[in-house]
DNA sequence: GTTAATTAGTTGACAAATTCAACTAAAATT
DNA sequence: AATTTTAGTTGAATTTGTCAACTAATTAAC
């Protein structure tokens, strides 16, 4: 009988080949992986700092800087300096930001749904169940570093 | 309520950070997170072709055969021809390249362990659970494409 | 309130990671 | 025997990401 530990790292094992499996599907777009996740977190938190999306996915200011230089260059994105803080800029999605953001977001969508198409509704919600029960389990442990 | 499709994304978001977290741990150590998966997947499946590693880690044939041949030349690994077909290689791990994986494993190992650290084994048990609950549910939609 | 230390973000140079297509050689198919 | 497929290699190119130095603005220290 495997040990709790063990177990855990095949479902991590496991489950970073479904994530990769899923983003996969993403390579249609123009978009990679970072990109679209940093597309996801404007739409999110509405007018956001770089900083602030940093606080939400792990990467480097400087290439994060860059991939939004790309975003403004290509109409994405505007900017907008803040009132408190003129070192920060907001960044919000323009139209065609979130047009963008749409086509990645039903994209994903329909990806999940395939997945899960084969599931009763007492399966999915069994499925969720799991989801959040690992969440819960182990917040507190994966608190912002 | 948010539904089945927008929480399993959720739980995709957040476990991808999970998994982020634990990966940055490995890098103390000289191998990335495929190096890393290589290595693990010929400690496992023991004297194993490239083929067979690329059907468990999605990645490129060139770029395995670039990291198998820098892990050749670190002696981290043996080549035997096949006897069956003289285009196979069966690779297995040399004594440094056990000792590196075994490293990794330690190292993976402590993470985990410092991740669950405050749960109980009731909750242990339970998260295993959840685990293994999603596992089944998805198999069957997660076959090799 | 001027100086020093932090913080937000940018930039360029660089290094690492990944892709791709062309290639060799062996095996399987017709 | 000729053709196609499969395993693996290689070099060139691109993409991705890191790092340190830098500017400008804010905060903390004295």
């Amino acid at each position: 009988m495997k040990k709790v530990i063990d177990k855990f790292r095949d479902f991590n094992r496991y489950y970073t080949r479904v994530l990769g499996l899923l983003d996969d599907h993403l390579l249609n777009s123009p978009y990679s992986l970072v990109e679209a996740r940093i597309l996801y977190e404007i739409h999110e938190q509405g007018p956001v700092s770089a900083s602030q999306i940093m606080a939400e996915i792990d990467m480097d200011k400087g290439y994060l800087s860059k991939v939004l230089k790309q975003f403004a260059k290509d109409g994405l994105i505007s900017k907008q300096l803040s009132a408190e803080d003129a070192r920060v800029s907001l960044i919000s999605l323009t139209a065609k930001g979130l047009k963008a953001y749409h086509a990645l977001d039903a994209a994903s969508h329909q990806q999940i749904e395939a997945l899960i198409s084969a599931l009763s509704k007492a399966e999915r919600r069994q499925l969720v169940e799991h989801m959040e029960g690992i969440r819960k389990l182990l917040s507190g442990s994966t608190k912002d570093s």
